[in-house]
DNA sequence: GCTGAATATTCGTTATTACGAATATAACGC
DNA sequence: GCGTTATATTCGTAATAACGAATATTCAGC
């Protein structure tokens, strides 16, 4: 049963969305927050428990947290990856939150090495 | 979010391992029970569970109960299966408990167009 | 129609999980 | 040090899911 952990952090829509977002580039909390249209502790607890489990990383930068999909994921995580990224494409709701996203903000991932500047 | 009810219906440890045995071919139920090690009652639950949600289908043979996999699952269904029957050629529990599975029985693939003969 | 075997379903309980609200922590600029 | 912003954690509760026990259904053979 060596991939079932997989298969638990997935199997929350919201831990999905998640997961979603970050396989389109790093995200810091409140991006996803907006994203998500979530409460902050929500979105900070989802994380938590995908932080556990391996599925996310977490670097700081100045107060904000970025995080990001393991940059060593084992085989099968990287297979289940490439798998959710493929089945995204036809995924119409997480495309239109998803163009939402970019509208709102930079997103984290070209902001990296400055200070963090909220749109 | 399209396929969020596959990590739903492989996100309990009795329902992956019930979906990885019929990635090998059709088994009833009572087969099933010994290979899991389980009460005949949770898995006819779990079965009703992948039933309703399509991911596994059911056809009477006598007073038995024949479970497969879809025959023609849909695109993200059947990627997901190819990709759970690749990461179990490396689950060591999986595949003793199928070996355990093969020695007390022929299964029911083989016995499909006759009278269901237990072991 | 009765019986036994195989499977399905219902029900009450327990365990787990997700949640919102409140609070705590961490870093930054002053 | 103080206030502010971003994030994390704790806690009590509500929703959900899994479970065992008991019962019901379905079919085959007589």
């Amino acid at each position: 049963m060596s991939s079932a952990w997989i298969y638990e952090c997935l199997c929350d829509e919201t831990r999905l969305r998640i997961v979603q977002f970050l396989l389109e580039g790093p995200l810091c909390v409140c991006h996803l927050q907006e994203a998500l249209g979530i409460s902050q502790a929500r979105v900070s607890q989802h994380l938590a428990y995908l932080r556990k489990r391996g599925m996310v990383e977490s670097r700081r930068r100045g107060t904000w947290m970025i995080y990001s999909l393991p940059k060593t994921p084992g085989p099968d995580l990287k297979k289940h990856l490439a798998l959710l990224k493929d089945c995204s494409l036809t995924d119409e709701k997480f495309h239109a939150a998803l163009k939402k996203l970019r509208l709102m903000s930079a997103g984290c991932g070209p902001a990296e090495n400055g200070t963090p500047t909220k749109a």
